[in-house]
DNA sequence: GATGAATGAGCTTTCATTCAT
DNA sequence: CATGAATGAAAGCTCATTCAT
């Protein structure tokens, strides 16, 4: 009985991660998370409080691993310098690195966390999260080319950063490749970077 | 009487591209404008066949200029040669005038029509001028660095570019402002692009 | 200026009555009639009060005349003999004569009155008329036929003959055509009658 | 639970042929439909897909019965003799088998599908079923009386005997007067025949 | 645990009618 | 006389949620 149970709340999460995924929270519907999953609406509520309730089950984890990491990071500055001095394949190999570590929470339910939470709770997770890694690039333009006049970039290019982690994961379910083209989207964030503050640098 | 339809019209477009813009096409609700606009649903339906149609007046010319766009580009392949050689601050005034011709264009209008309209027949446009533009990336990859292996980053970082590019426009109103934004993005951009590139040549 | 107005008010009945025939009286709409007639809803409403009353203006003269035949209706009784004695080319003249006085009534905005006035102040003269016919007919047939049994099919006969009649007005637009056929079907309708009731006699 | 919720959608589909029937399906309104049935607009949907889908449940059986009929018909030509020397009330009995195998079919769902389907995917119905009549009363002329002008006559004639039967269901609703009352039209209708082509034959 | 009937507020759209200009 | 903007009630339909069984 207890498997039974699991196993019908296991086809819910499911249905339901799929139907969010497609349509977003708002658009998402009960009927047809209830359809996929072979059960019916009365006893979805037997699973799950309310259509957020459910949603909050699969994206709660990672959102919290998430609130962590952004309290407890630790940058590693290993790009504080001049860009022709760089080789690029050993910091491809450090990035990999980073992007090892990354990989596993940039699942499926991230993507539903930051992309389908638009009229739930966490509206503003990716904001937090832009905001956050967009106040580190700040502190880099800060210390690295204090006289960098467009600082705004730092947000945006947070922004973008993270929609091209998006994409990568809404493209690519495999987890190599997504760890392939993850180190690949930091190191092209950073060269990006690094060029743009050089530039900056010579005014 | 002609004044006063004018500013009912033009009132009913400024609610409908708030609505739009905060909510999406579909979750953007007709109650809900002519409540912005001062005026009852029925007056709605005087000036605009329906929710489709409202959606397409603000829209549709910011529509075909893009198509135009895309068909009529001429690519000037100012970057390709090593990034040591380059003279930012000079590749920088350059791209300002690509970006200054792109601007006037990329209005609240063109946040819409990639950002609002999925549930209408403009659903697919973001789509296609990401492809369009990822090709665009995918061509000078191919061109300049035949040996890189993550050909998929071309789409990637054109994604990305674009979202950059919104995010500028959704955030920042004044136009001066947007336009060095907007040219430091593509800055950001070209840097990136021949940074990850230079890295798959020494392969 | 009269002349102008007068003009309006024709195109304005025109496209009413064309509107009508085509949707009846509550599906038509207004909308539609005002552009069929190139004028404006809000001067509709300066030639007639009201959607009623511009059906009203169509009908009521035919509406009149109907009622005056139906009180004043004289019947002429040529029918009552024999069925084999009957000379049919001498009935179907004389039903010509009949019917020659009776089709410039029966014309479009008869149709109008028995068959689109379902929604308003009109809407059961169709049954009235039915009703009267029928009367006639059961006079006929106690007189007759007094041992008749199903004497109800006085009112289903006179039922199908006014819808012979309609039928006649809708599809024939010429008046001789109509002449020619109303004749055949006031003869088909007697020669009916006759049949089952000498039938009737039998028993 | 089986009975109640059948119980539900008989309700409903009573309340919808009533309401069908009184206003046609245009002019039904669901709202009243599910307020004569006891329950909500949003249960109603829980039954029928859509307002179409509850008109089609009622009509289908007879529809497609009408459909089968109208494909599968044979003609029995009992009636091609002279009319002096037929014998009514046999011919009448003759026909009353006739009807009796009509009557089961001639129902007040027959009565929503060809009277109340005008704006339904049915809205010809009721033509197809005249013109078929109207074709074979057009053959029996043409084979009986060749010489007979007014061959339009067939399908005026198809189109009054409908009609007729349209007004016996209408008003009677039980099934032993409907079977007396539809052999009498049958009757009445193949007796006008014959009499107007005798008629004809004389020219 | 499981069922799905029931609820009611919400949606977009239509339309006859009013009225200020 | 003419205009058409404005009104608001009503339409068909959707959907998360509740609850009796």
């Amino acid at each position: 009985m207890q498997t039974k149970k699991d196993e019908m709340q296991k086809r819910l999460l499911e249905a339901a991660q799929k139907e969010f995924l497609e349509k977003g929270f708002k658009k998402a519907s009960i009927r047809n998370i209830v359809k996929a999953a072979k059960t019916t609406i009365g006893n979805f509520y037997n699973y799950f409080e309310s259509k957020e309730m459910i949603f909050s089950s699969l994206v709660d984890t990672v959102y919290k691993e998430l609130i962590y990491f952004i309290k407890n990071h630790q940058d590693v500055d290993v790009a504080n310098q001049p860009i022709e001095q760089l080789d690029i394949n050993f910091l491809r190999e450090y990035l990999g690195n980073v992007a090892a570590q990354l990989v596993p929470r940039l699942n499926d339910d991230f993507l539903l966390l930051v992309e389908c939470g638009m009229d739930t709770k966490y509206a503003n997770v990716k904001n937090e999260l832009i905001d956050f890694i967009g106040l580190h690039f700040f502190e880099h333009i800060e210390s690295y080319s204090p006289n960098y006049k467009n600082i705004e970039m730092g947000r945006i290019i947070s922004s973008q950063f993270i929609h091209g982690v998006i994409e990568i994961i809404k493209k690519y379910k495999d987890t190599e490749k997504r760890q392939v083209l993850i180190t690949e989207q930091i190191l092209y964030t950073a060269l990006g970077v690094m060029g743009i503050l050089q530039g900056g640098r010579n005014d």
